[in-house]
DNA sequence: ACCTGAACACCGTTCAAGT
DNA sequence: ACCTGAACACCGTTCAAGT
């Protein structure tokens, strides 16, 4: 016999970070609540706190765990930066966690893992390693704050009705700017309509690239 | 007669906004409650709602406030970003919150007035209009991105004991991370040791601006 | 050891009442 | 119009009690 709401599996750490994802993924950042968790996890706070220390520690494990698998084996930079480009579209409570855990000190797991993924393709570029950690920074940096802006948008243009066209979401995004006040804001923002946001963000890690090679 | 907790000025948005960049600063995004603004104003707390909608608003007025201050008149780009460093530098929260502001949709103030500061400079330097967003956006996320990270640093540093040296620091940074798997990190955080932060950040901006020369 | 869930301290926000 | 401050709904965290 089984009760109407079994439990499937014993709580594990596991478990909790998994459902805490899937909270993060359909709810927002507002939507991970220990309320929604222990429903969703049949059980009480108490037993969340037997397997993490705090809320914090569990917002870290899950970014941890959904950067750890988009940044999967090594690959060139390009293909790296378009894993975490597709990451954040996928999550976008990520961008956020990710610029608290590149601010936390002592250093979590997110960032020795970008650090190093980043890293070792810098490396392998041939960059003497007085400019490992220029590069390695630059590049990590551009990609992560491009993706993360670009999730954003994306996640809005999910929240409009679907007949809205990319005018009109551009015209949202552009808000109550003063195009008088701002003058390359706005050519910036009619020049962007017409073109890929993909191709626009590895624009910019060739950019960062070229740059690499121009130094080293 | 002055009463004991008499009220200097009538309440202000203005002076709301600066209370909550003074308690930001002194006691970090933690620090900034309606409970702690209403007795540093000798006020009640519906008082502020007649001034400012919600406590985002009150953030994203307190970070655009101090970008505003920061960027200051149109200067070449390595002065625009060391401005930002050291704004950063001075308030910690500000990195976050920048952050926050950059995944707004609409866009709020502070995105435009970056984009318009830095923009106006990479126009200047000859780029191609086709140009204008890619090196725009590459010069932004890594200053902000760099910026960050190093003002979380020392603001750690600070609430060390003053007696603690700069490698400390680093011991206490580099944390748990495993020198096995991050054989990279490793080698990165033994360099930057030796490095000035300051230079460091200089470097990247250039490798940057290297890269927008390199392409246009 | 692992879990339960009521209790606690604290938070942002509202609103009837005052001036 | 501007302000007061008690009340409300909600949140993360704790802990005595259960298995």
């Amino acid at each position: 016999v089984t009760s109407r709401t079994r439990r499937t599996e014993a709580l594990s750490r596991e478990r909790i970070v998994d459902a805490a994802v899937a909270l993060l993924d359909s709810e927002g950042v507002g939507g991970l609540t220990f309320k929604a968790l222990t429903q969703r996890l049949a059980t009480g706070a108490g037993a969340i706190y037997h397997h993490v220390a705090h809320k914090d520690e569990l917002l870290s494990a899950a970014a941890e765990g959904v950067v750890a698998e988009a940044l999967g084996e090594p690959a060139e930079i390009r293909v790296l930066a378009l894993r975490l480009y597709d990451a954040l579209e996928e999550h976008p409570w990520l961008a956020t966690q990710i610029g608290v855990e590149l601010a936390r000190v002592p250093w979590g797991g997110v960032t020795p893992r970008l650090l190093e993924a980043f890293g070792q393709q810098v490396r392998a570029l041939g960059v003497p390693e007085r400019g490992w950690f220029t590069a390695t920074t630059a590049v990590m940096h551009y990609v992560l704050g491009a993706a993360g802006q670009n999730a954003a948008n994306n996640a809005t243009v999910r929240g409009l009705p679907p007949t809205a066209s990319r005018s009109e979401l551009f015209d949202h995004v552009w808000g109550d700017v003063d195009p008088a006040g701002f003058p390359f804001t706005r050519a910036v923002v009619e020049q962007v309509r017409e073109h890929d946001d993909r191709e626009q963000f590895l624009a910019g890690v060739d950019l960062v690239l070229a740059g690499i090679r121009a130094v080293y």
